[in-house]
DNA sequence: TCTGGGGTCCTAGGACCC
DNA sequence: TCTGGGGTCCTAGGACCC
């Protein structure tokens, strides 16, 4: 049996962690830039504030209700993730749990006997609420898709435990199904829940009817094959080793405001290089292919109509490195080569990939081997920025003045991981 | 009149997820 | 004045190989 264990609007609820005035009040959290509303609580769902809606289309009602509003704070949602992941791997034992994304895991049960698994359950939602102030829903199910199910219907359940759904009988998942959308399904977006409703099919007992060869040939080949098994409780989605690395590495930001100036763009473009480099440091792995995206939207002076256009530019390197300096210098040329004066730039960003781990990198014949160096001056940079500020030390190429920075207008203290912001006790 | 079969690797693009 | 950021997996099709 398996588990998704995920948290309730979760960087809502970490906001109210160090704010129990807001306990009960409605909140939203909005995404970089302060563009979008990337989380909700209950309350704030309520009074009709949509998901991914844009803030200013939602500043009325949030005026009028006095919705707490914050910009998004990763540094105290990242170190409380932490917390509530260590305490499932506590409870359940490391290898047996798979962080999915930041407020979400699945765990692997198989050790617990089926009359013991709603107790465990209440267990696990018990224990993590308490020991780190987070609320959670648990879902329990024969496999990942199922139990993706049993956590939605979790929340609105009203017979059993709210928070914990265990779908551990065939009676059991054909009702949960048939209570089910397609379009609330995991793994069926917007495209295919319009095919299916096209076709008749509506919710997901329906789909679990749907043979094999149809899904096959309408909802992706294999991925959709292995979601109507999954389906009928057959597991075909394993759980992931925890030990992977990611295959590919990105930092992309919209401006502050929009950029004009090559300058402005190779700063940035240098800036998110650097903090890729971090998180590629971050688990041991070295880069051989960087990527360079700007997105534009129009000319100076033009009137703003939103039909962004994309261009990418990309580079490969004789050998792997995950030293910054080294990537910033083949960025920025990419920089250049995209440029066109007189439009109007919105974002970009920087992607690296074909990663290798940085214990096997191949040399080449044609560079020296001053790479210890290097790596000692990586490992000293990351130190610093990490325990004290972002970007304390940077390299100049990141610019000084940086205007084109985002947005954060109403972020939270970083209770957690900062000395200088630490939650202060009256 | 007629032109094989079986692979691998890479990239772009589509679909999905939170 | 204005719409986030970071990922995964899969397929089709082209280039290339023997």
């Amino acid at each position: 049996m398996k588990a998704i264990v995920d948290c309730n609007s979760f960087y809502c609820s970490c906001e109210r962690l160090f704010k129990p005035e807001l306990k009960d009040k409605p909140v939203v959290v909005l995404s970089n830039n302060d563009g979008c509303i990337i989380s909700r609580t209950d309350e704030a769902k309520k009074l009709g504030v949509g998901m991914a809606a844009p803030y200013y289309q939602n500043k009325d009602i949030i005026e009028k209700n006095d919705v707490a509003v914050f910009s998004s704070n990763y540094h105290l949602y990242g170190d409380l993730s932490r917390r509530v992941m260590d305490t499932l791997r506590w409870l359940v034992g490391e290898e047996n749990v798979e962080v999915y994304s930041v407020d979400e895991a699945f765990l692997s049960l198989d050790t617990i006997p089926p009359d013991q698994l709603q107790a465990a359950a209440v267990r696990i939602k018990k224990t993590v609420e308490e020991w780190t102030g987070i609320a959670v829903s648990v879902g329990v199910a024969p496999t990942k898709v199922l139990s993706k199910v049993a956590n939605r219907l979790s929340k609105k359940d009203k017979r059993g435990t709210k928070g914990v759904m265990v779908l551990n009988d065939t009676s059991a998942i054909k009702q949960a199904l048939e209570m089910t959308l397609v379009d609330d399904i995991w793994g069926v977006g917007r495209r295919y829940a319009m095919k299916l409703h096209q076709t008749g099919i509506d919710n997901g007992w329906q789909l679990s009817k749907m043979p094999e060869e149809w899904a096959r040939k309408n909802l992706g080949g294999v991925v959709g094959v292995r979601l109507i098994k999954e389906l009928n409780s057959i597991a075909c989605i394993p759980m992931k080793d925890p030990l992977e690395t990611k295959k590919m590495i990105a930092t992309t930001r919209m401006f502050g405001k929009p950029v004009f100036e090559v300058t402005e763009i190779k700063e940035a473009v240098a800036t998110y290089t650097a903090r890729a480099a971090e998180k590629l440091r971050r688990q041991f792995s070295a880069a051989t292919m960087l990527q360079v995206f700007v997105v534009t939207n129009g000319s100076r002076n033009e009137k703003y109509e939103y039909s962004p256009q994309s261009r990418y530019q990309y580079t490969t390197f004789p050998k792997a490195t995950a030293d910054t300096g080294e990537l910033i210098r083949y960025a920025l040329p990419l920089a250049e080569k995209l440029y066109q004066p007189g439009l109007k730039y919105l974002k970009a960003g920087v992607i690296l990939s074909g990663l290798v781990p940085d214990s096997s990198i191949q040399s080449s014949l044609f560079t020296r081997d001053v790479d210890h160096k290097k790596r000692y001056l990586m490992d000293a940079v990351d130190n610093i920025n990490f325990s004290h500020r972002d970007d304390m030390v940077k390299y100049l190429a990141s610019g000084l003045k940086r205007n084109w920075k985002m947005r954060q207008e109403m972020r939270s203290k970083r209770y957690t991981t900062r000395w200088d912001e630490l939650y202060e006790i009256m």
